[in-house]
Parts: C-alpha cells; structure tokens; sequence
DNA sequence: CATGAATGAGACTTCATTCAT
DNA sequence: TATGAATGAAGTCTCATTCAT
C-alpha cells in the first residue's frame, strides 16, 4: 500500500504471527460458512495454506480457535459501542443518528453475526466455552442496555421494558435476520432495529 | 389416557408408523440438543431403542429425516396461525390480545425455536434443502405479515414498515431470544414481542 | 481338514465371531512383533483382511483388544497347570516329569511369552489395566506357588524360599529368555527351569 | 558438595556437554517410564528444559540417544562386574559374598532393569540397533559366564548348565522380576539369586 | 548451539451409509 | 421390516524430523 515498499524478510515472531492470523480468518470465514461443526480443522489448515500441524502449534484445539475469534469478536464490538457512549453531552436526535450509524454497521459485514451466531450455539454446547462467553455477553449486554437507557432518559422517558431486556432484544433482532440470508439483508437489519427503536420510543411515557 | 384401554397387537403399517415416530422424536431432539451435524444416525437410531438399519429403513438419509421435521414443522406453525387468522370480524383489541397468545406459545416448548435455527442453519448449507425450506418460509412469512397488515388496517394506521418485513422481524427476535438460552427466558419473548408491536403502532400514522 | 466338508454359509453370528477372531489373531501377531505401542490398529485391521471400522465394531478400543488376549492367555495358563494339579496321588518323579514337560511347553510357542511381556509392560502403564491384570497374575503366580509347595511336601523337604516367590522367579526367568530372542532359546528355557528347579531341591533340607 | 564452590561461565563445550547430559537424563527417565514408542522426542527436550532442536543438536535421532543410554549402561555393568573379576586369588566364599553384593545392586535402582528391558525389546525390532546390542549383550554374558565358571571351578565342581547359558539365566531372572514391579522386590531379586546361585552349587557334582 | 514453527505421515476414533441376513 | 457388521472417508490430534532464524 505505501509508496515505495522495502520488502524485507519477515522475522520469526511477525512470520508467527501472519501464519495465525491466515489461519484465524480461515477459521472465521469456514465457521461461518459451515458453521463450527462443519468446519474441520483440516479444511481450515488448507484454507489458510498450512499443514494440520501448523494449526496445532498455533492452537490448542478447534475450541481454541473459536476463542480467538470470540476475543477479537468482543473487542470489535466494544470499539463500536465506543463512539456510542463517548460523548454523553449529545442531543437525543444526535444519539439516535449515531445509533442508525451503529445499527447499519451491522449489515456491512454479512458475515459478523453468523459468527456472533457460531459463538452462541457453541456456547449452548461446550461448558468451558459459555464461561468465556456468557462475560463477553454481559458486558456487551449491559453497554447497550446502558446506551438505550441513556436515550430515553435524555428524552425524559421510561423505557417500556427494562434496558438490558431492550438491548436483548436488539441484538437478537439483529441475529435472527442474519439467520434468514435474506438477499435484501444487506440493508434491511439497520433499518428495522431504527423502525423498532422509533416505535419504542413513541410508546413510552 | 382412555379409561379403558384395549391393548391389540399393531397392524404392520402402525408398527412402521409407530417405529417412524420414535425416530422422528429422537432425530428433533438430538438435532435441538446437538444440533444438526453434531447427531448422529447412530444416536438417533440407539436414542429412540432401534438400530442403524431402522432408521434407513424409514428415512432415505439424515436431511431426509429433516425435512420431515421441517413438514411438521409447518404444520404446526399453521395450525398456530389459523387460530389467528380465522375471524376476520375480530376488533383489533380482540386481535391483539390473541398475538399475544400467539406469542406466548413461542415460549411453551424451548426446543420449538431452536429447531426453527437448525433448520434455517442447514437451509444455508444445503441446497437441495434450502428450496424446499424456502417454500415454507414464505408462506409461513405472508401469513404472518398478512395479520400485521389486518392489524393496522383495522385500526386505521399503516404499517411503518412491509408487513412481510415485520413478519420476518418478529420472527427473527423470536429465533434470536432463542439462542439466548438466558434462564428466564421462558416468559420474555412473548412480552417483548408484544411490546414491539406496542411500539410499532405507537408510532405508526 | 475334514474329508467331507459341507461348504455352507455363515450365519451372522458365526461371520462376526471369525471375523473377531481374525482380528484377535491380527493383534496378538504384531503385539508380539511391534509391541503393544508399536501396533496400529491400522496395521491390525489390513493384516486381519478388514477396515479399521471392522475393528471398531468388534473391539471398543486398542486395549479392549489386549485385554480379550489377556483373557484368552489366562485360560490358557490355567488349562496348561491344570494337568499338573489334578492328580494329587503322583509320585515326586512323576511331578518331575510332568513340570519339565509343563517347562517344555513355555518353549513351543516362542511368542507366548512375548505376549505375557507385553501384557505385563502394559499393566505397567495403564491403570486400568493393571487392575484386570493383577488378578490374573495373582491367581497364576498362588497356582504354581501350589504346585512347587506340593512337589517339596511329597519330596518331605522344606523351600528354601516362599513358594510364591519361587513361583515370580520361574515366571521372570521364562520372561527375561523369551526377550532374549537366542536362536537356540527353543529349548533353552524349559531346560534351565529344570536345572533350577534341581538345584532348589538338592539345596533344600 | 564442595565447601567452596567457584562458580565460573562454562565453556562452550561444557556447556553443550551439559545439555547433552540433561537430554540423557530425561530419555532414561521417559523410555523407562513410558516405553522407548511412548516416549516423544518433544517430551524428552521440554522434560530436561530444552526445545525440540537442542535434542537435535545433540542426537541424530531417537534412536541415536538410545544407543548412547546403551553404552553408558554397558559401561556401569562393566564397572559394576570389575569387583568381581579384579582378584583371582579369592577364596569360594569370598566370591559368594561378592556375588551376593553384586546381586542386591540390581536393586538398588528399580529403572536399571526396565531400561535394559526396553534396550532389549527395541534390539528385536531395529536390526541397526540389534547389531550394536549384541556386542554389548555377548561381552556381559561372557564375563557373567567367566565369573560362575570360575566360581565352580574353585568350589571343584563342575556347572549343572553351560556358564553362558547360566549367565543369560541369571541376567532373565533379574529382567523378568523387574517386570513384575511388585512392590517389595526391592530386596527380592538380589535374594532369589542367591537362592538359586546356592541350589546350582548344591546340585553341581 | 539452540530455537520452535512448520511439515507430512500416521495415530486413534467416529461417521453416514450399504447389504447380507 | 429391521438388524448390525462392515466399509471408506473423514474427523481430531501427535509424532519424528527439518530448517530458517
């Protein structure tokens, strides 16, 4: 990408390091596409252009690499949330623009909740797993609960349901649409999750 | 249940039928609990007290048994809707009060939705499968979208949204809540679903 | 063998029992050649003429296998003493004899022994197989004890160790030849046993 | 184990020297506890705190590390028989005492013997290593053998078996016990061959 | 010299499916 | 119809070994 590139042989640690991460995106993108049962580690270790036993010295295991993607899912979602809750002194018409920015964030990459997707239904069936899961959901649960809850106390309403049962819900509006592979999706979750956040706020009191 | 029962030696059609049955009750409850890739034939056959062969004998592979999940699937969830769509010279509270019913079977059987997800997931990946599933699909969406539309036609309002596109939002919440799995779960979707709707009527013109 | 033979089918049961046998066969050759570690199932499932799901069908596991040739080699170790303990009324010369043809007979099968090794090796390494093993060590090792009690209190002599322990020590010796592998160990062993034996007599009082 | 230790910067060859010597130690421990096959060249280097290369720095090969653990045990079995051999002149009863001292050595580490076992199997099954093995094997029976021929000839008798086939005799007894693992054969081994030492002696004319 | 990432082969095991009984 | 032994492919994972650093 810059100008005038020195290419230079990679050092051991950085040669590492881009073989995980060839192998973490093969990961991601098989997991999506057959879903984590579906995807073996052969496929992924091919994927990636590696041997098994590449995949073996970066990770301990399949779970293992579902993890990762688990970390980095959770801090992809925290920088989105970020821009969200900075700036507390915005009006509630700015707020509500930021969200439907947030809501179609959701839509750019078709691929991020059908690993959201991946992540909770192995989670349904790995104990050690849901442990790790369940803080990211929390957290993650509670940031938005936390957004929605300032809106509407911005806007000097009460929300009909409580926030974190309201932010529940968005994120499951958001997953179930990514399950129906609509060809039209690309654009339509933003555009509901606002619908229903309009008809939520015209609801209250 | 009968106060008398008269026990007779099954005819060889019952006794297939009866074989069928077990089968079928195995395969839904190992492809909710494992899901789809993660049962397998042997368990379901072993889970239900039949061999390997009983189950090739009545099922031509596993999707075969699938898509008669997915057959009594859509009988069910037609059954569900005609209790809705029957009287048509309902008032709209009447109407509402019997989504509400509606939704609360949503939570009566927790197996119900997670079936609903296997199905989507494999319709995603198989596309033999995904024809026959989308037929479903479709219809089950129109209807759905249809008592929206006769909703807010009877209460004078329209619809901030395509019916069929809310159709398919308040089944995605359905199916997103699902995968929640969070414990009190059992109660929540219909009432959420119910104040979405709320919403959406607040704020429809 | 026979001179007529009526070539007929196998019944189902008769198949899976020779094909289990052919498997058992398999096993026992490359536990004695390659070890226990040194035998894949693999390598067990071609040389018998068979898949490894053959083998998997048969046996739940490579032990499973090694603990049905321990159980075969226990009847066998109690059907060869058996001839030695029946006949209480036998002169000492006689138990003599019939000791050195039971020594002899250590020698025919030159992997016999190789097998006991690899069972003890094994018994060593897993825990639950020792426990299997133990008893049946225990209950070879009081039998011979029994024997070489009975061959001093007929001789009117006193053993100048417990028996039990002459019995370990005739067992080692028989081991430790068997892994020396001498070209001449054919007969070596039977005879060495007897020279001991001799000399434990001659030194007893 | 000096008082005053000076700890001083090895040199590169002590250094090396030192690595080679941890590897050693951790091979001997691992062949003998999980068997030559179930002892990984991965698990030898992180057991004795090296990488996987260093082992390859130092050995050519897992087998490479097993024929130097078989010269150092021949040179301890060597140095172990120079006390028996050193002195001609000794009288019958002396040589008893010292054979009897040279048997309870056997006991004294419970790996000796098992590492022998394990040199022995692997010698059945590699022909390069089995050529090494045998020198060794022939050298330590021959002078096992001397001592005993020696031994009867001083006593003025003459051996119930050929010498060398009483060496391998008493090498097997000392290996098959070993093999037992039974937990006061601490002391047993050294005892029983003397016991059968004596009964050789007794029955000799 | 020592490191450890990467390889290719092969280990054990499970799977959907077939077919003789 | 139902059985379950047997198959061949594919699964996860470990191994001895190589080689760029």
């Amino acid at each position: 990408m810059s100008t005038t590139t020195v290419r230079r042989r990679l050092t051991r640690d950085e040669s590492r390091a881009q073989t995980r991460e060839h192998l973490i995106d093969a990961a991601r993108h098989l997991f999506v596409t057959n879903g984590y049962g579906g995807a073996s580690i052969r496929d992924i270790a091919n994927n990636a252009g590696y041997s098994q036993g590449a995949f073996y010295s970066n990770f301990s295991s399949k779970e293992d690499v579902l993890l990762e993607l688990l970390r980095r899912h959770m801090d992809a979602e925290a920088m989105q949330l970020t821009t969200l809750m900075d700036d507390n002194a915005q009006l509630p018409e700015q707020m509500l623009a930021q969200l439907e920015a947030w809501a179609s964030t959701l839509n750019h990459d078709a691929d991020w909740c059908m690993l959201s997707i991946e992540l909770q239904l192995h989670a349904r069936r790995s104990l050690s797993f849901a442990a790790d899961y369940q803080k990211v959901w929390d957290k993650h649960q509670s940031e938005i609960g936390g957004v929605i809850d300032l809106l509407f106390k911005k806007l000097g309403r009460s929300t009909p349901a409580e926030p974190h049962e309201l932010a529940a819900a968005f994120m499951a509006l958001s997953h179930g649409l990514a399950l129906q592979k609509t060809t039209d999706r690309q654009e339509l979750t933003g555009r509901l999750i606002m619908v229903f956040l309009r008809g939520l706020i015209a609801s209250s009191t």
